[in-house]
DNA sequence: TTTTCTGCAAATGCTTTGCATGGGA
DNA sequence: TCCCATGCAAAGCATTTGCAGAAAA
């Protein structure tokens, strides 16, 4: 599959198009972000480089993270209390499914927000420019897990 | 309108029931969450009973709140990075309109949701117990501030 | 060589916790 | 009187910022 190479060349340019630099650094951490699924805290990512990079610091992935942000190509899901996580792989707003037992977030197909968005901002005058749909609950497995505790 | 005053005395019976007191400072903090539909932050609710109780500290506020939540008598809106906004009028989830300029936040009419949660149920094999859907923008006042600027 | 990037440490901001004092019931 | 509640101060955490040295280009 070559979308996600696409993907993963796509930020390249753009960041070397903006005087950008390429550290090994900054590379690991666009791969994770730009071709996994599992929406990764700062944390996860730093776990996840590690074997590489064993010195990288928080401040250093936090830098990155937030560069993406700023030029569109990661979205952040803030919580209250938890860390954030990020989503690189689709940065434009989506809804989210999140495990309260393991913290996993998946993406569930659902195509209508545009529409519903637009029928809110006729229902209170608001111009609409962003939204955010989270779902909570536990996943098949945490369910299972959660059974097997019960017996 | 007898329902501000039922919400409020219900909470009241709650908490009594469950041997807690009510300070003045507890009962000011209640009325501001059981009755108005501002979703304030803590430090708003420390600034709207500074007058009555100029002493309160944050402490006092957020135990307050804390409590209440976990009564599920409140409803937390955490952000990543702003602080908490706190529904006591409706503390079930429900969708938010929030206006990035002023920081408003207002409930718009929407009824769909346990449909919607339903579907993505299905979709996923996840539980689900609750959500959260949150619309992003500029109300009509801060639009009309904004055009005011850039003649 | 120039300028950005890294990574340490310090700072920040919201929230929580500990504890002595105050005050409902 | 008996505990719970308040409010100060300190602690916690995630995140941001400052800065000197390292390293892309």
């Amino acid at each position: 599959m070559a979308t996600k190479k696409d993907r993963l060349d796509r930020i390249i340019q753009s960041l070397r198009k903006k005087g950008y630099r390429l550290s090994p650094q900054r590379l690991a951490i666009l791969k994770i972000l730009a071709q996994s699924r599992e929406h990764p805290s700062v944390a996860q990512i730093r776990a996840m480089i590690k074997a590489d990079f064993s010195t990288t610091s928080p401040a250093t992935v936090y830098k990155n993270v937030s560069l993406l942000k700023s030029m569109g190509e990661v979205l952040e899901l803030g919580f209250g209390n938890k860390s954030s996580r990020y989503d690189g792989y689709n940065p434009h707003p989506h809804p989210h499914v999140i495990c309260n037992g393991c913290g996993r977030i998946v993406d569930p197909e659902y195509k209508a927000m545009a529409r519903l968005s637009r029928e809110i901002s006729r229902k209170t005058g608001f111009r609409i420019t962003s939204h955010r749909l989270d779902f909570f609950g536990l996943c098949s497995e945490c369910q299972n897990k959660k059974k097997q505790i019960e017996k």
